[in-house]
DNA sequence: AGCTCCAGTAAACGTTTGTTTACTGTACAC
DNA sequence: GTGTACAGTAAACAAACGTTTACTGGAGCT
């Protein structure tokens, strides 16, 4: 299965012009297959829409070579997967263990995530059009990932202590809408043209302001909260009003 | 292009039951073409991976007939998304003209809408595959339609006196993010079996949640509205707080 | 009764599809 | 220097694709 690195010359190692070692270019040609596959989907085509043949087309190899690189296109698709999220999950590392809570940390967090997917558009396009549309494996890859990114933030979130009497639930909740509201940034963001810098940062600050919105429900949230939430009867007539 | 109905003879015109008469029938294997669409977009497909010719075979039809109904799979697209909404227009004019606010507004409007979607399941399911993945005429189409969506909401809410004091762009936002709650409970909603009833339950009661917060920090937000938020000048160190 | 219109059929077309087969050339281990 | 593993090639395959063409037959107007 893996091929091991077997002692590499170690002169050679770092040279990297045009030729290489046997892996290494195998290697090249499996992400010029992935990067075929993303300007592909750049367009209007969806995934589940797009060929073989044309993936191994704009790679520069023939189609019988696709299959040392991966099983069919459903492979493919996950591979591409766990390539989005990998660089997101390093940037979610450094800001978790780098700056702690600052003074403009809500603008600082947008910030930060949306100037990520806007280097990585064409990642995050992949994954915004197969979060519904993709074959159901896919789907639950991109959902699952998703629900950890909630969970992490949740976690962060119960630290602070203005959210210290949310239920664990709410706090899911919480974190969910955050996620929510940074994918909806991220959607609008994706069919922005970069050359628009007005309209991005329009779209960073409404961003920022919904999510200032949402914590400043979160800070009356728990005085509010046993009205008609927690454990609702079925078919109840609980009195709430809002409005 | 259109033709016209020409007296049809009084007596029989509510029959209706296996023969009718000739653009009756036209009507009937139009309708086949979309209900099979629809229940080919039901499993794993997506809109722009599924052919002409399976629609047809799943109408019943030869692909030639294809061409007496649609000029090709993007019209057809279209007619989808027009059938999608324009249910959802009549419950939506339905809501307003009926119900004022009442109390329970918020979990009768939520459970109003996701009923609705439980009801129109192939429908909805379209339009949340289409609505990132598809053609950019339809995915325009289906954002065309959001947003009008948004700006009747964020008419309804400009009379309630509490959202009073909400500049028009605030107001916008804020039914943007109703609207996205709604389509988020949508979406959970979609890919739950309609048998499982404690998991819906529990997306109507999610979803009530998210709504009851964002509502909370609405009637707050008048006051922290001049923070930071209008007019921010690029690059400035305006101090906010939040957590 | 006869004429017209047109939804649907049947067949053919040139492409493109996914996958398999036998092969070639070269980087690497010995 | 020799042998082998293996990334990539070339060719073939049946199947499915979109679209066009000529046709058929029944409903609907006169």
């Amino acid at each position: 299965m893996k091929r091991r690195p077997h002692s590499r010359r170690q002169g050679e190692a770092e040279n990297a012009g045009r030729e290489g070692g046997r892996d290494e270019r195998k290697l090249r040609t499996r992400r010029a297959l992935l990067d075929a596959a993303l300007q592909l989907l750049e367009g209007e085509r969806s995934f589940s829409s797009l060929s073989l043949r044309e993936v191994t087309k704009g790679a520069g190899i023939t189609p019988a070579a696709f299959y040392r690189h991966f099983s069919g296109m459903e492979d493919l698709g996950h591979a591409l997967i766990e390539d989005s999220f990998r660089s997101l999950h390093v940037l979610m590392r450094q800001a978790r263990e780098g700056a702690l809570p600052s003074t403009h940390m809500i603008r600082a967090s947008v910030a930060t995530f949306l100037d990520h997917v806007a280097a990585h558009r064409a990642h995050f396009r992949f994954i915004a059009k197969e979060r519904f549309s993709g074959s159901s494996v896919i789907r639950m890859a991109i959902r699952k990932e998703i629900r950890l990114w909630i969970g992490d933030l949740a976690v962060d979130l119960s630290r602070f202590p203005a959210l210290a009497k949310f239920s664990a639930e709410d706090l899911q909740m919480l974190a969910g809408m955050m996620v929510n509201i940074v994918i909806g940034g991220t959607e609008v963001l994706l069919d922005t043209p970069p050359a628009d810098t007005e309209a991005l940062q329009r779209i960073y600050r409404l961003t920022e302001k919904q999510m200032r919105l949402v914590l400043l429900g979160a800070a009356l949230w728990d005085s509010n909260n046993a009205r008609a939430d927690e454990r609702s009867p079925p078919s109840s007539t609980a009195r709430s009003r809002a409005g």
